[in-house]
DNA sequence: TATTGTTATACTCTATAACTATA
DNA sequence: TATAGTTATAGAGTATAACAATA
């Protein structure tokens, strides 16, 4: 059997870059199907997040966050609103814009929200020790760090299906 | 200023599984810049490297082993066919099966990948010293293996214009 | 009858560009 | 005039399902 220069034991399988690339793309799709039980898409998921994070903001502001046009957001936001999980509040200074919150149902999902990610997290790194964990998780942030990625978003909010698990026919 | 249970230092940004999505987005979406140089996409991209791992097979496997539906790997090895990238060859045994293999033009293409790939691979790491990105890539193939993750192939290959940087008007 | 490759079509998602209301 | 929010629309990308050739 003959072995090419990249092989390396136990298994050639690519360097960091595209491990993380294989590795994001898998965490976001597990997550995407372990949030659809509470019928919420990642960017939802990310929507919640920023409004606990920050209460208040413009539609404006929090479609740059989550990197849609503002026009889709208008109705990503409808769907959450008319499920009373967010509020749209009208500004008195400005009425042109929206302050959108949490409701208290809003808040409520946050919390499941939380224990879906908790439970994301030891599922995707079963295979490390407790010690390994905090190493991964410590380079991990070091690299977004450096670059220059914003905590707490990521790209795969633009898309509205983003890994959606399935599609009712 | 008040101080969440989740602030630790320098800055809080998620967990691991969350950065991985996070940088994983962020390092397809660098990759597909780079080597929009050469103009091919990052799926085009790993066709080329599977044609190069095991030549000669049929439309339908690689298909499968790229996560797209048949019809769309059509048009799709035909853009690679006309730019003289690779070649469908037609099994005399079946005669319904094209076996697909690199040309020599798309064998010099995917020399040039791989140094598009290894500076990517820099890029991504350099705030990491060499012995840091050694532990990252063990830590991430272990966890790749144990997720189940075929070497060498992710899911954002299922995209034709898996983020590709920009779209001519 | 089953399978490979292919084409056609209908459908979803999307950005772009108007439009309104406020400033 | 400029900006926040909204709506309409045209275009791109997609899966599904039919189809032809071969087994």
């Amino acid at each position: 059997m003959s072995s090419s220069p990249e092989d390396k034991s136990p298994a050639f399988r690519g360097g960091a870059a595209f491990l993380l690339a294989q590795l994001g793309a898998h965490a976001a799709q597990r997550f995407a199907e372990r949030i659809a039980a509470l019928d919420l898409t990642p960017a939802q998921a990310g929507l919640l997040r920023l409004l606990a994070q920050t209460p208040g903001r413009s539609q404006r502001e929090l479609a740059d966050a989550l990197g849609m046009p503002p026009s889709r957001f208008v109705a990503f936001a409808d769907g959450l609103e008319e499920r009373g999980l967010i509020e749209r509040h009208r500004n008195p200074d400005d009425r042109r814009l929206y302050a959108l919150d949490l409701s208290d149902a809003g808040r409520e999902m946050l919390a499941r929200l939380r224990e879906a990610g908790a439970a994301h997290e030891q599922q995707i790194c079963q295979a490390l020790s407790p010690d390994e964990h905090r190493q991964l998780t410590t380079l991990l942030g070091r690299l977004a760090e450096q670059q220059g990625l914003a905590p707490g978003v990521h790209p795969g909010y633009r898309s509205v299906r983003a890994d959606r698990p399935a599609r009712k026919p």
